[in-house]
DNA sequence: ATCCATGTATACGATGCCGTATAAAAGCAG
DNA sequence: CTGCTTTTATACGGCATCGTATACATGGAT
C-alpha cells in the first residue's frame, strides 16, 4: 500500500491557484497545469471528477488561507487593534502569492454567485478587524463603518486604479490617505490643509 | 453602390462590450456575438481583421465613452465643481451600460500592459476632476492628492468587495463615507464619533 | 522475486473556436 | 430585368480542451 504519490492533490490545486492569479478562471485548464506540473492529465482525475471539482478545491484552499490561517496567526503574535490590523494588511495585501488570488477571485465573483458567496464570508471576517481597531479611536458606529469601508475600498481598489500622482508615488499618496483614515482626531484630520 | 449594412461594425463592437461586461475578455468570441446578433461569423471579417482588432476597436469605443464624452457633456451642461463631480460619478459608475464594462476592463489591465496604459489615460483624466473639486475646499496638495484617490479607489472598490454592513446598506455608509472625503470642514470630520 | 495499488502516459471522440474560401442572397444602378 | 457590390451562410482545416478508456510504470507488501 501507500504508493508514492509523485504529483499530490495539493500540487494540482497550487498549480491551479497560480493559473488564476496570472490569468483568472478561465486560465484554469487541466491539460495546461499539467504541463505546469511536467505531467499529462492522466492523474488528475483520480483526485477530481472534473475540473469543476478543481475550481472548488482552490476556493476551498483560498478561503482557509485567506481568514483562518491569517487570523490565527494574528491572534497567536498579539499586539494591539493597529497592530494587528496592519499585520492583516501585511499578510493578505502586500503577499505575492494571495495578493493576486485574491483580485481575481473579487473579479470571479461578479459573474459566479457562488464564488461571490464565499467572498462575502471572507470579507466579513475581514470587516470584523477593521471595525474593531477603527472602534478603538472612533465612538460613532455609522462613522466607524464608513471608515471601515473606506479602509477597505482603498486596500482592494488601489490595485485596480491606473492613475499617476504627479510627483508623488503611490505609496506616498497611500501612507496619506491611512493617516486620514486611521489616525486618532488628535490630527483633526477633519480640518483639511490645516493637518500636520 | 452604398448596399445596406445589415450587422454594421458598431454593432459587433457593442456585442462585444457586452460580452465583456458579462464575462470578460475571455467571453469576446466571434462565434458567440455572431450567435447572439442572430447571424454567423460570415461578415465579421469584413470589419476586422482578426478577434484581436475587434478587441482594440471595442477599447477605442469604451475609452472615448468614458472620457471625452463623458467630459464634454459635463462641461456642457455646468455646474460648480462639486455638481460636476457628481455628474461625473453618475454618469460612469451608476451606468447599467458604462459600469460592468470598466470593472472588466480594470481586471483585463492587471493581465495585458496596453490595457492597462489605456486605463491609465482614462483613469487620470478621471483624477484630474477630483483633483479640481477636492481642491476647492483643502488646500494642502498632498492632503487633496489623498482624498482623491480615496474617493476614486472607494467609487471602484465598493464593487469588488462583498461585505455586509449589519443593520445598514451599502448606499447608507457610502453616503457616509462621501460625507468624510468630499464635506467642507465646518462638519469636523477629522473628530471621529464628535460629527454631526 | 512477485503481486498489486497507485500514479502516469497515450490515444480517443466530442466540442468549441479560429480564420479562410467560396457560394448564395439582397439591394441599388442602369 | 440585368449586373454589380456588399453582406451573409456554409463548409473546411486546424487547434485546444474536455472527460474517458486503457495500457504502462513504479515502488511497497508479501
Amino acid at each position: 500500500m501507500v504508493a508514492v504519490t509523485r504529483t499530490p492533490r495539493e500540487r494540482w490545486i497550487e498549480q491551479g491557484l497560480q493559473a488564476l492569479a496570472v490569468g483568472g478562471p478561465d486560465a484554469v485548464r487541466v491539460e495546461a497545469l499539467a504541463k505546469g506540473l511536467g505531467v499529462t492529465k492522466g492523474g488528475f482525475y483520480g483526485f477530481f471528477a472534473d475540473r469543476e471539482a478543481l475550481l472548488e478545491a482552490m476556493l476551498d484552499t483560498w478561503e482557509r488561507e485567506s481568514t483562518d490561517e491569517v487570523l490565527d496567526r494574528i491572534e497567536r503574535e498579539g499586539g494591539d487593534a493597529k497592530t494587528k490590523i496592519q499585520r492583516a494588511g501585511v499578510l493578505t495585501f502586500s503577499s505575492d502569492r494571495l495578493l493576486p488570488i485574491d483580485l481575481a477571485v473579487r473579479d470571479w465573483a461578479r459573474r459566479d454567485e457562488a464564488v461571490a458567496e464565499r467572498l462575502r464570508r471572507v470579507d466579513n471576517r475581514r470587516m470584523e478587524l477593521l471595525r474593531e481597531m477603527i472602534g478603538t479611536f472612533c465612538s460613532d458606529a455609522d462613522e466607524v463603518e464608513a471608515r471601515s469601508l473606506l479602509a477597505f475600498c482603498v486596500a482592494i481598489g488601489a490595485h485596480f486604479l491606473a492613475a499617476d500622482h504627479g510627483d508623488r508615488t503611490r505609496a506616498q499618496v497611500l501612507t496619506r490617505a491611512a493617516d486620514l483614515l486611521l489616525d486618532r482626531p488628535a490630527r483633526r484630520l477633519g480640518a483639511p490643509g490645516e493637518a500636520r
